[in-house]
DNA sequence: TAAAATCAACCTGTATACAGGCTGCGCAAT
DNA sequence: ATTGCGCAGCCTGTATACAGGTTGATTTTA
């Protein structure tokens, strides 16, 4: 009971603002763990009662997510989960090489030990996983976080807020492909990036960060070539 | 009265989401072209009664010019037109120019005869200043159809929004700038850049195209810096 | 039976009343 | 004269009724 007496009481102190972030990033969280698969349709009125609110604000969110491509609004029919087809899909791949790159060499930051910590406890999380085959949702928030993480360390504020544009709008995708690729090649690849940036940063060598980066990226390009053309 | 008519029936013809975008590109021309200077607190209201409506699609077109970073909400005050400090101005030049690069390197598209008409265009407008003196905003339309015509040239559908995001947010900074660098070095110089890219052009050299781009992004920021310093 | 019209049930879009936040003016107390 | 309080008037935020669009099942008709 004290429980949710507490937690009541810190939902009323919230601000619009904050509220409105609140249930922003739990759809888009949704959307990208997909618990809302493409296709999905979503209800203005379904979420306003699961919320608590009236549809106003949700619309506000809707509109936001349908801006960063999330899903698409159509009038009589409904808001959907929107796919991406593979063309569009290796255009943000192609564009997201890129942009990693110049995450070291426009205004880099400098990296502290918090950093160092929190990607310590990402491969902590990781490693934690061994025992775990299958467990590809927390492969998918290890690698949400590890986003988190490599935003702080992107100085350019328009540059951050591309990155991060970019990863929101294909996470879903690649976490589709995920499984594909088979419990062990995900896992030991996830490990083997999370090393390789982990590495960079103790150098204080963001470019390094940002061409690992940029090489896992790639390295996910070509595995998944190989899985269209194979089978 | 005819006239009248006809506009009207075109109007009620349109879809909302048609009415949707010439309300937001109205507005964002008005913000970018200084009829809104930095500052200016938008009202809801006001403009709902200019374009005869209620305030409801205006709240949505303000909330995505917040998202373009034109304009900041703030409840309880209004909505304010954003300015932008040098050092962001810099962030944002600095990744224009990378943007510019890429957009001749990731997927470019062929440039046609129609491609080259309307930058030809573009130089007759151009060419037709030189008895204008003082006509900025001439000048500044002219680089609004620039940008527009390269972002028909840029085949990455991601990079081009994001091209288009970060014109669009510096485009009115720029503006404010122009007449300090004096009419003769600023018509000169866009005259210069038009026929730069036009030469690109015609040898359907995208690369190119966006190699001029850049180093007329890079022109800017020295110049600008040159400002700043002397006086 | 097959095709066409109908309509009910859902959706989003719009208008509007009301709630709540911010600002600055004016008045009162010190 | 100055400081503080209160409130009017503006703003955006929210809830809600209603309008308009879409779909698919159902009924009607040839």
């Amino acid at each position: 009971m004290n429980v949710i007496e507490a937690d009541s009481v810190s939902l009323d102190d919230e601000t619009g603002a904050e509220r409105f972030d609140r249930i922003y990033c739990e759809l888009r969280d949704r959307i990208c763990l997909l618990t809302y698969p493409p296709g999905t349709v979503l209800s203005e009125t379904k979420l306003a009662k699961e919320f608590g609110i009236s549809r106003t604000p949700i619309r506000r969110v809707f509109h936001r997510l349908e801006f960063m491509g999330l899903v698409q609004i159509k009038n009589g029919v409904g808001t959907m989960v929107t796919d991406i087809d593979l063309k569009t899909f290796k255009q943000i791949y192609d564009l997201r090489k890129r942009l990693a790159e110049m995450m070291g060499e426009l205004s880099p930051v400098e990296i502290t030990s918090e950093h160092i910590e929190t990607i310590d406890g990402l491969i902590e999380r990781a490693q934690a996983l061994a025992d775990h085959k299958g467990a590809f949702d927390e492969l998918a928030r290890i690698a949400n976080d590890l986003q988190r993480l490599l935003s702080d360390l992107t100085g350019n504020a328009p540059l951050r807020e591309m990155i991060e544009l970019m990863y929101y709008r294909v996470a879903r995708i690649w976490y589709t492909f995920l499984p594909q690729f088979g419990w062990d090649k995900a896992h030991s690849g996830q490990l083997n990036e999370l090393g390789e940036i982990r590495a960079a940063m103790v150098d204080s060598d963001i470019r390094s960060v940002g061409h690992y980066r940029s090489i896992d990226l790639q390295r996910m390009l070509t595995q998944l070539g190989r899985l269209l053309v194979e089978p």
